[in-house]
DNA sequence: ATTATTTTTCAATACTATTTGAAAGTTCCA
DNA sequence: TGGAACTTTCAAATAGTATTGAAAAATAAT
C-alpha cells in the first residue's frame, strides 16, 4: 500500500473507532493525522489534509492539548503555532485512561457508594442494594488499579498474560 | 433515600453514563431498569416505566438480548414476554467487553497489521511504520489478553492489584 | 377460518451533536 | 499607532442519531 492511501486509512478509521467511544470523529482524525506526521503541523495544515474549517481545526487542537495528546510548538522565527502529537504509545493510552476516568468512571462510583446505602427492609430494595453494591465493588476495583498501577505494571501484566494465558 | 428516587437516579446517570460510551441511551435506560427490577418485566413495563414509544422498548429490548445481557422469560399463562436481566456483575462485564472487542477491538488492529506493513523508505514513512506498528502491539496484545482471560484471572487480577499497586 | 393479542417494522419526526464561517479578538511588527 | 497575521468565538446551518406511532406481520386462541 502507498503512504498516502495508508494515511487516509489510517485517519478515516481513527475517526469512525472514535465515534463508537464518545469522542468525535475530528477530534480524532486530527489526533490520527498528527500521530502519523513526521513534522508539527499548523493549524492550516490540518484544515486542508482534513477539509475541515478553521473553527473546528482549532477547537479539536485545543481539546487534544488539553487531553495532554498534543503540544503545541514554536517554530523559529515563525509566527504561527505548530501542534505535534504525542507519539508514545503508553502515553497516549495513560492520558485517554485517565481523562476518561476522571469524566465517567469516578462519578459513577461516587453515585454507586450512594444508592447502596438506599434503606428498607422489602425484597425489591434488597434486590436493589444487591445489584448497585455489586457495581460499586467492582467499578471501584477498577478504579483503583487504574489510579495506582503505572506504565511498568501494565506493561508488566500485559506481557505476562498474554503469555500465561495462553 | 427512598426507592423510587434512587431508581430515578440510576436509570437516568446509567442512561447519561452509556451515551459516552457509544451506547444509545435508551438501551442504557432499559438495561438499568431491569436490573434494578426484582421481577422480570413486560415490554408495556418498560415503556410506562420509562416513558418511551412501543418501538423503542422492543428494538433496544432486543439488542439487549443480542448482547446477552436480558433473557427473554416467559411465565405460565402468559401469552405476553417478560425480560429479565442478567443480575451477576462479572457476566456484564464479560458480555459487555466481548462485544466491544468484536465489534472494535479486532477491526482495529486487523487494519492495523495491514497498515504497518506499507511500503517505502523514506523518513515519513518510516515514522508511519513505527505509530501503527506500536499501536498494533499495543491492540493485539489487549485483545489476547481479553480472549484469554477468565473471570478468574480477572477477578484474581483485580483483586492482587488493588492490594499491591496500593 | 376468524378474531384477538402481541411483536416487529419503518417512514416521518424530533432531538442532539458537530461543523461552518464570518466577525471579533489578540499578538506582533514596522 | 496602524495594520497584517494569526487565533478564538459563537450563532446559524448541517449532519447524524434516536424516537415515535401507526400499520403490517406474526402468533395464539376460539
Amino acid at each position: 500500500m502507498e503512504l498516502h492511501e495508508a494515511k487516509e486509512k489510517f485517519t478515516q478509521a481513527w475517526g469512525t473507532f472514535a465515534t463508537q467511544w464518545g469522542i468525535n470523529r475530528s477530534m480524532a482524525q486530527v489526533h490520527a493525522l498528527l500521530l502519523i506526521s513526521a513534522e508539527p503541523l499548523s493549524t492550516e495544515d490540518v484544515m486542508e489534509q482534513l477539509n475541515i474549517s478553521r473553527g473546528n481545526a482549532n477547537m479539536n487542537l485545543r481539546a487534544l492539548i488539553d487531553w495532554q495528546l498534543v503540544d503545541k510548538v514554536l517554530k523559529a522565527g515563525e509566527r504561527r503555532e505548530f501542534f505535534q502529537a504525542e507519539k508514545d504509545v503508553w502515553k497516549i493510552a495513560t492520558h485517554i485512561t485517565r481523562e476518561r476516568k476522571k469524566r465517567e468512571l469516578e462519578p459513577m462510583v461516587k453515585l454507586l457508594a450512594e444508592l447502596k446505602r438506599t434503606e428498607g427492609q422489602n425484597a425489591e430494595t434488597k434486590a436493589f442494594r444487591q445489584v448497585t453494591g455489586d457495581l460499586h465493588d467492582l467499578t471501584s476495583r477498577i478504579d483503583a488499579v487504574l489510579e495506582r498501577s503505572t506504565r511498568r505494571d501494565v506493561q508488566w501484566f500485559l506481557k505476562a498474560a498474554s503469555t500465561l494465558l495462553r
